[in-house]
RNA sequence: GGCGAGAUAGCUCAGUAGGUUAGAGCGCAGCACUCAUAAUGCUGAGGUCGAGGGUUCGAAUCUCUCUCUCGCUACCA
């Protein structure tokens, strides 16, 4: 239901989580797009609203107040601020841009609840959960650890016994202990509400898959589509936590709202915020609702935050959501704990002034239909290749002609020749041709569009060649500098959502007054007469030891990442010698190797133990080919209990070394040693 | 293993009612020019369109199988 013209729009991006700054990924993928997709309805005089905040709940943010000894509000007041100050600085123009621990959005979130909850659009389930006294909360069943009623393996967890395989619940365990604390957890009753969205699958397939087909992207499309065919289930609204917003319910008084509800309500919360016609934003059909986010958040803002808004009842459905994919740098995946990002407060530090450099590289190679790769490299080359010597030098050039010949003064141009028509005729088609690229949220070619803009320039200087005719025909140049000039100006314009800064920059140096978009159509965008000021460079060359400080910013990053592999597990509780004892630790050597089928890592593997041959499974299949294994020596827990894993009995484990990037290596005993030698 | 997305020039990416010599920008080579931050303009080289079958007069484009990358998920740790 795409409505052609609607009378206003709501643009919304995903809230970040308040628990560290943000990066170049977040960036390519929400920010930097939305921004420009928002200025641009601004320049066509389009009533819209912009809306970002900070996420603040959940309990990451817990616990990291716990690890640095504060509070949870003083963690998110942290990176709140920080987030806020460095978005304003990059110019992503926030109507307004709020947060998740704000008293008005509690009041919406709760709310929000209350009357889905009157209306009967909720589920209660009440359950008696364990509870631990001394961690003081609810476990989870993966909390919980117990003997399983069927088998007698003495670590089952709450939901499922690993050794043979029945699924549990948490009430069916013998002697349960809770993963948290060691201690026996007591049983206490706890009631939660459950969003029903098993209700929605119908309306959504209706919704998403028939009249969204063509104008979603597909990898949107997709995933909706994966989690429809796989089903849906009803998903807990509210959690036995004290971080959050707390449920509006006489007898819910220590529970909160779950994260993932109360997050997407900060959208509608920072409308009520911005203006007291917020529902105007979000109750009337004329209104264009956009979510830009990342490919994470594809399922709650196509599938859940949708279904919710429908339980409401009054409110409006998203046009579309335009999520990007991941944005790589220098080959790996960005990682805030390996720190292994740019960031954003950092670089507006490291290279001040230059903001629209980094939206333009981002916007040139934003990750819009797959993942893509930011490398400083690339940066310095757009920004000296493209920027400066396409852009940057175009402008130069025609500024500096009008200052020799012209005394900074827009010439009268003589009779056009029909080539300079048809270069006027072009330059006033950009605005259209630019915005409808963008419209249709393909802002990387919509860039480009604006780039040839700047080439089309640079082509028309060569062509005609002003510095050669001065000499024999100085009518004939007035009229060139003219058509530069008018080039210049729409460049002015039209870059206006890419580079803002860049923008008002050659506007002012141009003293042009801002102009509705859709009056850029018009074939003089400057009068001749016109007085322009002193021409100044708008970009100037990164040199390469400003790139190497980056690279060694980053080196320093992978030195730190693989110091901090020495001891990223903290140490476990003593052991006496007794319980040391108990393990029988052996040596052996690898006969026999194979996949086990239907599985991603399991490896079947049969063991020379001295003693016997025994088979047991081990999930190595990811980082070791089992025919590379044969000969293997390998140290085992030769007593452990067998338990069955894919209908193959495991006898044992192979021990293995797990490294913190997750691969895993053999703990391999010198080559001399004996099969069914004791290890201890 | 299941599901989804992707694999097109050295790099970053376009390219579907299937149709003559597959495109752009950057990089590279040569030429021209000098107003401009040695910037610009022109020309050119460079691709078995991931691999292999199939449908078709004809496939980058439709279909099947496989390989690799990313994500979700399961199993595992």
């Amino acid at each position: 239901m795409s409505s052609k013209n609607p009378q206003r729009y709501n643009v919304t991006t995903a809230l970040p989580y308040a628990n560290g700054p943000v990066h170049i990924g977040h960036l390519a993928g929400v920010y930097v797009p939305a921004d420009i997709y928002v200025r641009y309805l601004r320049a066509k005089e389009k009533d819209v609203v912009f809306i970002g905040g900070s996420d603040e709940h959940g309990v990451p943010i817990t616990i990291s107040a716990k690890n640095e000894g504060k509070t949870p509000q003083q963690i998110v007041d942290r990176y709140h601020s920080m987030i806020k100050d460095s978005f304003e600085e990059l110019g992503i123009s926030f109507d307004i841009y709020s947060r998740t621990s704000s008293q008005l959005h509690h009041k919406t979130a709760s709310d929000f609840f209350k009357k889905l909850y009157e209306n009967n659009k909720l589920i209660e389930k009440t359950e008696d959960q364990y509870y631990d006294q001394e961690a003081n909360q609810f476990l989870a069943d993966r909390y919980l650890l117990g003997t399983c009623p069927q088998c007698g393996y003495e670590k089952a967890y709450g939901d499922q016994c690993e050794s043979c395989g029945s699924s549990l619940s948490a009430d069916e365990l013998i002697n349960p202990v809770s993963k948290l604390s060691g201690n026996k957890p007591v049983k206490k009753s706890t009631k939660h509400w459950y969003l029903p969205l098993d209700q929605y699958e119908g309306w959504l397939r209706k919704w998403i898959l028939e009249e969204h087909k063509t104008d979603w992207k597909s990898n949107v499309y997709g995933q909706c589509k994966s989690w429809l065919d796989n089903g849906l289930n009803p998903r807990a609204v509210t959690r036995d936590l004290s971080w959050g917003v707390k449920v509006p319910l006489e007898e819910a008084k220590d529970k909160v709202l779950y994260v993932w509800f109360d997050a997407p309500i900060g959208y509608i919360s920072a409308t009520r915020e911005l203006t007291n016609d917020w529902e105007k934003y979000w109750k009337d059909d004329d209104t264009k609702l956009v979510h830009f986010i990342g490919k994470d958040n594809i399922v709650f803002h196509c599938i859940i935050f949708p279904s919710m808004l429908k339980a409401d009842g009054d409110y409006i459905l998203p046009d579309n959501v335009p999520a990007n994919e991941f944005l790589n740098l220098e080959g790996d995946k960005i990682s805030t704990s390996r720190n292994w990002a740019v960031w954003l407060h950092e670089y507006l530090q490291d290279f001040h002034g230059k903001q629209d450099v980094l939206r333009y590289v981002l916007t040139a190679n934003a990750p819009e239909t797959k993942d893509n790769d930011f490398t400083w490299k690339d940066f310095q080359a757009r920004n000296n290749n493209e920027l400066v010597a396409i852009f940057g030098n175009f402008v130069n050039r025609a500024l500096v002609l009008t200052k020799k010949y012209y005394e900074q003064q827009v010439p009268t141009p003589d009779t056009l020749t029909e080539s300079d028509q048809e270069i006027l005729q072009q330059i006033s088609t950009y605005p259209q041709s630019t915005g409808e690229k963008i419209e249709r949220y393909r802002l990387r070619e919509a860039q480009q569009e604006m780039m040839k803009l700047a080439r089309l320039g640079n082509k028309y200087l060569a062509d005609n060649e002003p510095w050669k005719l001065i000499k024999t025909d100085e009518q004939r140049v007035k009229s060139i500098i003219y058509v530069a000039l008018q080039i210049a100006a729409q460049l002015a314009y039209v870059c206006e959502p890419f580079l803002p800064f860049t923008a008002r920059k050659l506007k002012d140096m141009m003293n042009l007054a801002d102009r509705n978009w859709d009056a850029l159509t018009t074939q003089k965008l400057i009068d001749p007469g016109h007085k322009i000021n002193k021409a100044t460079h708008l970009f100037n060359p990164i040199e390469d030891h400003e790139i190497q400080a980056q690279y060694d910013k980053l080196a320093i990053s992978k030195a730190k990442n693989e110091e901090a592999e020495q001891n990223l597990e903290p140490l476990k509780e003593p052991v006496t010698y007794e319980d040391f004892s108990k393990l029988d630790l052996r040596v052996a050597t690898i006969l026999e190797a194979e996949k086990v089928p239907k599985t991603g890592k399991l490896l079947k593997i049969t063991l020379d133990t001295g003693i016997d041959k025994r088979t047991v499974v081990a999930g190595i299949a990811k980082d070791h080919k089992p025919e590379d294994l044969i000969g293997q020596k390998v140290t085992i827990v030769a007593n452990l209990q067998p338990r069955k894993l894919k209908g193959i009995e495991s006898q044992g484990m192979i021990l293995m070394a797990n490294n913190p990037d997750g691969t895993l290596h053999f703990v391999s005993p010198e080559e001399d040693s004996k099969n069914g030698a004791q290890v201890n």
